[in-house]
This record gives structure tokens, C-alpha cells and sequence, in this order.
DNA sequence: CTGAAAGCGCTTACAG
DNA sequence: CTGAAAGCGCTTACAG
């Protein structure tokens, strides 16, 4: 039943016309008159004729994919956070008419994986890339960048990279960690430990500075022992740095902010074990507003982002570079905001 | 910085060969003597030299990209399931050293949304398609099969649908509603209703009629009255059914078996509100095995299916029959089996 | 074993 | 307003 593939050709026979007019008529040129134009587009319709793209590629027009890089070690597929970001990125691009193609990788270091990314770019697959969890310097990402492919980078700043084809999106985890700090000090509380996420992130180390700074604002004392280095944003994490926290013999804080949502349900699962509740025992505040947060015993007082806009954002500036219209923002700043639930108590 | 794109020519020139030669050593081509081909890959490496896949796909090669099809109306960014799905296809296609460009169709009536479907097989961006969400039967599918595409379904049957460009995947129901009624009569209930999902969809008909099959087996009655039909397979259609069922003075079963997961979640939502305790008083069974199940309270009982499997299972099929090896199996099943939780109580 | 050449299906200056 | 032609960067029979 499979017709056989029509071409440009064909359709420029059937509507009497020469092959570049038929791709004038596609392309919206604007000399080619009405009558002309709707004898082109009837057959086109017709004979459901859709250009080849590659042939479209090669002779010069934009592929209109993106390619979305997740970098996670672990298991991207159970969190539903991962799940938001690449359909948030999938619907605005669509919304402009570009495809999206997803790729993950698995570990940032292997030489083989990377080759792979850059592949993806220099076969000419995609127009334009996003990079999601990636670290501060990500010499790869640089590369690409060098190579003068337009990039966006989620969780960077802009500050000494002014390449033009670079857009990054920042969190503004100081205002977080502020309000956050703030909330638990009106609640009466004066030691209030963290636990870091990924150092190896912005947002790791933004985090852990803000926490410092709102700390100092609010007059209370850092205590190191309180500090909890985690190794990454996941519930694990928090889970562990818990369990050594109840393993050595100090005093405990009576809150704790967590580098994200995840992380503080790890942390209060460790805490429930060793028979503490939250927030009778101890105050939990995480960052994110992860979707189980709400649902979570307790419900999880945190301080929220929206990922959803923010890629919306990222995704347009990223496609409006692409067609190298003049892009005035290339560093996407993203607000955040605190969530009162039940995991904080007034002492 | 940007190197001026290098092309198979310039290798072709820097490695003293032809640009025949320099195509024969990428595609692997055994009549190349190791020496010419070593000489040739020593230039690629150095000029990180890729080859352009528009027009190794314009000269005839594949895209080796395949889409992947999410069929849903509402909130798919919301649902872990979801991205598992997408996870598991990108990760296996990336096995077989292919991509994925995912596309979510709102609505699959919409005229516009099915011609963007459409439009990407033939542009020719993909090899073919996996389609997940579909109606028993989705018009604009079988088109695209006619059309010759290679094309991935699941939850679909192949009885009499032979081509030999369709894959399907099936889930057995049947077994997982038997399971599901023997484990409730099991604790001694009788009075055992059903949440139906979406009935436009193979899984919600298979399922229904195994409930029906199941309990007649168990020699139980099915009590019109406690067959609730729900709208799809969302939490919000749980939800709505067991509102609509607590408004109606008939008796209530002591057991529910639910489509899913997530239309448990709602079930037991509503019948919280309603004061109704789970397993206390009334007992309710899931099915799929939801990542939320295990965390809910109470820990959800379900039907487990490995959809990470399956479609993992039904990635290496599209590839393989693409890649037109003979492919014997057309058809996958994906059995189910129950995962024993609190949410269902003897009587 | 290897090169010259045709061809894949488009777009777009160029000329009229 | 419109057609003939060159060109995009590959692959692959074909001929040697």
C-alpha cells in the first residue's frame, strides 16, 4: 500500500510548475503569486507531500531539533522531576515547531559517552543543545561552545563566559536559603544544621554560601557538626549523611535545611528509624518542591522552583538564538519561594 | 574559534585517499586494507571529523533516530510512569546506537496534532515510531503502517493485523485480574467491585472482561453496582467514581480492584474523605506497581508489570526490524504478578 | 583495492 | 514572477 515516496519533483509536474517555485510555495516565499501558491499547495495536500528533511538540512535549513542532555548517574527514571523538565522542554519547543531529541548520559567522565554527545552535534542532528545537572566546568560543554553551537546550561551563570551562543538559567538559592533561614528563625529556631548537595554543582555550592549569609543575617552561629556534606541531590544522600550524623556523639540541631526534596526525604527516613519525628523532634526544610512533597508524611515544608517555567524560558531563548534573531537575555535568572507544610514546628 | 566544518573531502585530501575511501573506512566496508583504513582513521580522529547524517541519510543510510509517542491529554509531566517509559526506549535505543526524538500528542483527534505526526515519518526524522496511550484503534496509526513505517504499539493484539511492519506489546490481564480476585477471595471477600479505565484502550477492555472471567472462576457475583467506569486511567477518575458511588445508597463491596495505580490513589483519596479507612474498611488492589505504591499510605497491593522490560523489549524489536533482520517474534507479552502490600485486609 | 561519477531531495542565487 | 542550474555532503554501483 506504501506509496511510493513523492518528491518535489512530482509535485512540481502535477502542479504544472518547476521545482523551485514548489519550494518557494514551501518555504512562504512571498513572490509567488496567490493563484500560483494555492495550485502548489493543493496538490501538496493532496498527495500528502512532506519535504525530505535531510535534503532540507543539507541544503541549508535548520534542523529544527534541539537535543536535551541529562546528566545523572543514577536512576533518572524514577524521579519525577526529571520526568517534568524533559516534557516541559518537549512542549515549548513543539510550540515552536522544533523537535527534541533526549539523550542521557550516564557519566560525564566517560570519554566514550562524550563522544557520543558531540557526535550528536557535529553530525548536524540537532540545532542547539540544553545541558541539565552538569558540573561547574564541564570541559566537553566548553568544547561545544568553542565550536560555536548554541548552548543552553541549566544551574550556571553567565559572569566570565560572554560567548554569545551561551545561555544559562540560575537559581537564586541565596533568596532560598534566606527565606528559609528566616522561616525557621521566626519558628524560634537557632540551630539549624544543612546538608549540601553535589558540590560539584552551582547549585551545590550557591546553596551551601547562601545558607552561610542568611545565617549571619539572622545572627546565629554556623555550627560545623551541623553542616552535613551529602554527595548529591538525591534521596540517598540525605539518608546517609543522617546516619552518620546520629552515629557520632553530638548535639543534634533542632532544624535542618536540605539541598533539595529528595534529599530530605532520605533524611527523614534515617531519622525515622533512629525513632526521631519531624518535625516533633526535628524541623525539615527542602528545596525544590518536588511533586511527592505535598503527598509525603509529613508534607514537606520547602522552598519552591518553578523548572517548569524556567525551561520554557530556556527552551525559547535557546530557539530564538538558533534562528539568530537578536537574543537580549542570555542568563535566565529563576526565583524561588518558600512553602509552608508540616515539617517545621515553633519551639 | 568555531573550526570551519571539515567534510569527508578535506579528510579525503589530508589522508591522500578519495572521498570513496574515506566512506568506506566509516561504513566499515571489508575490502579496505588495515593500513589505508588506519591511515584514514588517524585523520578523522584528529579533525574530529563526523559525518553529516543529512546527507549520509539523503545518500541512502538510516536516521537511526526513532520516535517515541506519548498518547496522553492531561498531565504527563506529573506522572513517574511516564518518564520511566521514556527512559527505558532512550536508553535502549541508545544500545543500539540509536537516538530518540520524543513527541507528546495532547489529543489524538486533533486534525493538527495528528498531521505533526504525520509530518515526521515522512520527513523521513525518523525509521519509525512507538507508539504508547492508543486506542484500540487509532485511524492515523494504521495509515502510517500502510504507509510501510515500522511501528511499535503497545497495549495492542496482532490477531488480525499481520503486517509486517507492526510490533505490538500485550499485557496479560487476564492473569493479573486473576491473581488480583483469587488473592481477595483468598481473605474471604466476595463482595469484590471494579474501577474500569479508559474502555477506548485494550488494557481497559482486558481488563474488565478478566474481572469478569476472574470472578465467575471464583464463582463470585459480580454485583452491577460496584462496577464503576471510570473515565480513564488518572487519579481524578478513582477519585470521581468512588465520589459518585458514596452518593448513591447502595451497598458498598468490601474490595475494589482498580485499573491502576494512580485511579487507587484517587479511589482511596475519596474514600478518606468519606471516612472510609483502607484496608480497615474496605480493601483495595492496584495494578502496574506505580514507583509512588510502595511510599503510600497505606502501602498499596498491585498488579505488577514490568514496563521497563517491555519496552525495552519492544525498542530492540523496532530496531531490529528496521535494520530489516528477519524478526521472529511480533507480538510481546508482558505477564504481571502480585505484589502483596496493606492495602487489602481478610475478612 | 580504489577512484570518478551519479544520485539522494532539497534550496537559492542567478538570469530573464 | 519563474525556471535552469549549482550545490549541500554523503554513499555506492561501476569500471578498472
Amino acid at each position: 500500500m506504501k506509496k511510493t515516496d513523492i518528491n518535489s519533483t512530482e509535485i512540481a509536474k502535477l502542479a504544472g510548475v518547476s521545482r523551485s517555485t514548489v519550494s518557494r510555495v514551501i518555504n512562504n516565499y512571498s513572490n509567488v503569486p496567490a493563484e500560483t501558491r494555492e495550485k502548489v499547495l493543493k496538490v501538496i495536500q493532496q498527495y500528502n507531500y512532506f519535504p525530505n528533511v535531510s535534503a532540507q538540512v543539507l541544503a541549508g535549513k535548520r534542523a529544527r531539533t534541539i537535543g536535551l542532555f541529562l546528566i545523572e548517574q543514577g536512576n533518572v527514571s524514577g524521579d519525577m522531576l526529571t520526568n517534568m523538565l524533559i516534557v516541559s522542554v518537549i512542549e515549548h519547543a513543539s510550540e515552536h515547531g522544533y523537535y527534541v531529541l533526549t539523550h542521557i548520559i550516564r557519566d560525564a567522565k566517560d570519554t566514550e559517552m562524550i563522544k557520543n554527545v558531540k557526535e550528536i552535534f557535529f553530525q548536524r542532528r540537532i540545532d542547539g543543545g540544553i545541558f541539565i545537572g552538569a558540573a561547574i566546568h564541564e570541559p566537553f560543554i566548553e568544547e561545544l561552545i568553542d565550536e560555536g553551537f548554541v548552548i543552553g546550561i541549566v544551574d550556571q551563570t553567565l559572569s566570565d563566559h560572554p560567548e554569545p551562543n551561551r545561555i544559562v538559567s540560575k537559581f537564586n538559592n541565596d533568596s532560598g536559603m534566606k527565606q528559609a533561614v528566616a522561616y525557621l528563625a521566626g519558628l524560634g529556631h537557632s540551630k539549624i544544621g544543612v546538608i549540601n548537595g553535589d558540590m560539584n554543582r552551582l547549585s551545590g555550592q550557591t546553596k551551601y554560601e547562601g545558607y552561610k549569609t542568611a545565617m549571619r543575617m539572622c545572627g546565629l552561629q554556623v555550627n560545623p557538626n551541623w553542616v552535613l556534606n551529602g554527595d548529591d541531590f538525591h534521596e540517598r544522600s540525605g539518608y546517609k549523611v543522617i546516619q552518620k550524623l546520629m552515629s557520632q556523639e553530638t548535639d543534634l540541631p533542632t532544624a535542618i535545611i536540605a539541598a533539595n526534596d529528595s534529599v530530605a526525604f532520605g533524611a527523614i527516613r534515617a531519622l525515622k528509624e533512629h525513632k526521631l519525628r519531624v518535625p516533633e523532634d526535628l524541623s525539615i526544610i527542602g528545596f525544590d518542591d518536588h511533586a511527592l512533597s505535598e503527598k509525603h508524611h509529613p508534607a514537606l515544608t520547602t522552598i519552591r522552583v518553578d523548572f517548569s517555567d524556567m525551561l520554557k524560558r530556556m527552551t525559547s531563548c535557546l530557539i530564538t538564538k538558533i534562528e539568530q534573531k537578536t537574543l537580549d537575555i542570555k542568563e535566565i535568572t529563576v526565583d524561588c519561594s518558600l512553602v509552608v507544610r508540616e515539617s517545621c514546628r515553633r519551639i
